[in-house]
DNA sequence: AATGAATGAGCCTTCATTCAT
DNA sequence: AATGAATGAAGGCTCATTCAT
């Protein structure tokens, strides 16, 4: 539906109709970057637009949160994509996931500290989950998905959100990759 | 016992005094539990105290959160260290730290919710290094206990914060157990 | 002109927007001379509009009596300039400044009194230096405007904060020119 | 009444009075010439009373600003009256003026801030007019009086307040010398 | 007399959202 | 479609004062 590529002549509107969004975006993840105060005023006045406008494409504050943190989610999933032809698909997923956070490092951990701010970010568990298939068996239960997927998550954040030293080094990359195999080739024991 | 964060501004030496921090800390939890607006004036209401009251024994409604976090804190501690002469140590931490969520639920996760939501709980990450203690090999660089214990809050963490239907479940427990033994067991390749 | 300290927060330029600055100034004005508190909230209730607008147009409190402050200042300085051409500057200046608080006496107190209870109006001071330069000889050194510009400025104040019933007569005048004329022609005797 | 200095035994208690609220006075100099915040509870603490026993002296903050006021005009009184016999009177009173900011201007100047932020300090121009008397020739009248000891005092005032490098100056005191005799010499002209 | 815990009205300020233009 | 002035509920916090002990 809002995937349609067709170009026809008739959308001028909606051609500026994207650009207003995409400033939108870009304002408040510039924002976000810059640790400034994340109000809807602040994000219309960066982006060049009224407040007014601003409500015309998003019906409040958090789906502004909810569309930066879907983009995000979706870049990481194609990354992580990517790297399942290689000879290391889970290393290649663990690097894609950090390198996410090479550049821009301020404005990711600022989606990520507002996502966790804001009550309502649904679907993210799930798409996650998604993204951590390379690192399971086949066949293994979802509780295995689930402790993988959030371990990962969690080393992550906290390297983000705490600015780590460790973030950018093989030796970080190294130990997540020795997460995931180390998991994944433990026997699953039981407690006695 | 020196790891006591809170700032009170009147130390409570009398009864009374103790009291009335009780009913707010309470208060406090009650509120974060029920996912209530956590306001000091809330607070302090649903405490049967003035506002006033409240800021004399807490600086800012800051500590209120920090006051509980510590207490979190210090229980989740001592339950690791009771396991640590068993003869699966690891396991019993793990289990104490799951077990730590069972009863009232609601409130831990409020409360962790509230942690990540205020900017300045700091020496939590410290906190958590040394619970972790008990999984690392002597001799281990600092990247393997920041891994291992971010892995495993972000397991915890996600498990409450999602609700997640495996949260007391024995699977839980195991598959957490088996993130700690395969990545302690796993030889430390590094990439080529 | 260039001498507007008044930090503005959004620069009025529409018509609405003047209006309610001028609105809110008026009510601040009022809200002075009745003596009533001088709160944020009352000055925006007495304006007519919300809280919020006057936020809009006033970084905080300060400012309104800034600008309150800047205003009699300006308006001060004109009729001392007025005076100049004339052949008794100094008698000029000095009618000029107790002309200012004869209309709306309680006013013009109740700014003076709140200037003084406000601790950052800064540069009033030089501002009052400036419109003292008529009763000065050229050459004379800086102690001499500070000491006679904050004399009579000491009295003005003085009869406007104590109501006092010289306030508009001619005696006061006079005095005042006696006092500008008397200091300027004495010799400088240094003490023994 | 009160300057009854007669030593009979049976005044323990009244004795405890005076301690107790000279401590009070002390804590609250100490606190004004801080700068701290000036509240009831604050000088209580410091005064090593609780805020109740202030209250028992003092029926209210501005009561305690005023003790100190009065305090420091009689201080001033003296000092005045004791220059009257020498052969420049007008400078000797001067002189004491000036002088009482010298030690503890902090204290001085915040007591002085006070009493302008404090509505009710009456009586303050009336004590202060007789100070005066020293410049003043007889039979003049009061509106003379008036503005010579406005005058000086807003010439002091503004030192102390805006902290001038004036203060303390042999260049002031002749300055506020020729001020008084400018004024006592020039000749009453009436204008035109 | 003294204590100090408790009070609570009230202050300043923010910011998501609306709506007339 | 866009504007941006206006809104006002709500929040954190202070502090003079009271009163049971």
């Amino acid at each position: 539906m809002s995937d349609d590529v067709t170009q026809t002549r008739r959308r001028p509107r909606q051609a500026r109709s994207k650009a207003t969004v995409d400033a939108i975006l870009e304002a408040a993840t510039r924002i976000l970057e810059a640790g400034d105060a994340f109000t809807t005023n602040h994000v219309a006045e960066r982006a060049g637009v009224s407040v007014g406008t601003l409500y015309q494409y998003f019906p409040d504050k958090a789906a502004i949160v909810q569309t930066l943190a879907a983009r995000e989610r979706r870049r990481q999933r194609g990354a992580i994509r990517e790297g399942l032809d290689g000879d290391e698909p889970d290393r290649a997923a663990i690097r894609a996931m950090l390198t996410a956070f090479d550049g821009r490092e301020g404005a990711r951990r600022a989606i990520l500290a507002q996502i966790l701010r804001t009550p309502t970010v649904p679907g993210m568990a799930d798409q996650i989950d998604l993204g951590v298939a390379p690192f399971i068996r086949a066949g293994e239960r979802p509780v295995h998905a689930f402790v993988l997927s959030r371990a990962i998550m969690g080393v992550v954040r906290a390297a983000v959100m705490e600015d780590s030293p460790l973030l950018g080094t093989q030796d970080l990359e190294d130990a997540l990759v020795r997460l995931v195999r180390g998991y994944r080739d433990a026997s699953p024991k039981r407690s006695k």
